[in-house]
DNA sequence: AACACCCCCTGTCGGC
DNA sequence: TGCCGACAGGGGGTGT
């Protein structure tokens, strides 16, 4: 599910119920999701109270009181979900938890926090909060397409030398992160530029050239701001933290639109194309 | 260094 | 109805 809109709602849904308590004990249902968990995961964490709950591109980070982050990451399929703690004495329902409900943070209080991942592409892991910037997962991500440096100029200097096409390009989490395949295709059929355009193409002392890179600045900031406002996609039936269902889906242009009329009413369909290996969804004359 | 491919895993959907 | 292939929001690892 999950692009930097989705994380970004993620991330609100549980900070409340999160940052301030204390992890009382942590289950996991087994060794392993895309990466082992880390030796002593539950011990390093139980006992330990949640300082903060913060986003770096796709990734979620709780700081704990003990100096170490968790970094948790939720793949394609991870979610999280709030449950108030079973009561009684049959706490560990032996064999009865829910299909790939791998991990839970019973918290102090009356709450715990439940991540489900049935692809497990998702995963978990413990980095020393003074080792965060140099860890190999971060050293190399780009800039925050919602903090205030993108712009046409930063696109046009980041994009100068790739051979690749744009819409490879904005996939490239070294670049700008955050952005996944579904925002891609949106951003760039708000900027009327076609995934198939050479990335470099942007680099130009043109007007039109210049004006291109503002463009595409321009909507990707948009499209991820007015995802985040609607509490992201809700595709299969992904729900928030909170239960609640984003609804930005119902906003999209072209994604998972093949064959649709384009929404320009240029009379053409959207067509869709395989680049990278993914998906692209795109109007052939709208974006040139 | 930059890029192209393959892979991880489960679930769902459409075609036959 | 059942079976089978294609595909799904990501990204690490390897080989060129």
């Amino acid at each position: 599910m999950p692009e930097l809109p989705e994380v970004e709602t993620v991330r609100r849904g549980l900070e409340p119920a999160m940052v301030g308590k204390t992890i009382k004990k942590v289950h996991l249902s087994r060794p392993d999701l895309r990466f082992p968990f880390p030796d002593h995961f539950a011990r390093t964490l139980e006992g330990h109270k949640i300082l903060s709950l913060t986003r770096r591109a796709k990734y979620l980070l709780a700081e704990l009181d003990n100096q170490q982050i968790l970094v948790m990451h939720l793949g394609m399929s991870g979610s999280f979900r709030i449950e108030d703690k079973p009561v009684g004495q049959f706490h560990h329902q032996r064999g009865k938890s829910p299909t790939h409900d791998h991990v839970i943070f019973i918290l102090e209080g009356d709450k715990q926090i439940v991540y489900n991942d049935p692809r497990r592409f998702g995963f978990m892991l413990l980095i020393p909060q003074n080792d965060i910037a140099q860890h190999k997962l971060f050293r190399k991500i780009g800039i925050e397409p919602l903090g205030n440096s993108l712009d046409g100029p930063q696109l046009t200097t980041l994009f100068r030398a790739k051979k690749v096409n744009l819409k490879t390009a904005l996939l490239d989490q070294t670049l700008i992160c955050g952005l996944g395949n579904i925002y891609v295709c949106e951003a760039l059929f708000k900027s009327g530029l076609s995934p198939k355009r050479k990335a470099a193409t942007l680099n130009g002392r043109t007007i039109l050239a210049r004006e291109r890179a503002e463009r595409l600045a321009h909507s990707i900031r948009e499209v991820l701001t007015q995802a985040v406002a609607a509490g992201g996609s809700s595709l299969r039936d992904h729900r928030q933290a909170d239960g609640s269902l984003g609804y930005f889906q119902h906003h999209f242009q072209v994604y998972d639109r093949e064959g649709e009329a384009c929404p320009n009413k240029c009379g053409c369909k959207i067509k869709r194309i395989v680049q990278s290996g993914r998906s692209t969804f795109y109007c052939a004359h709208c974006q040139k």
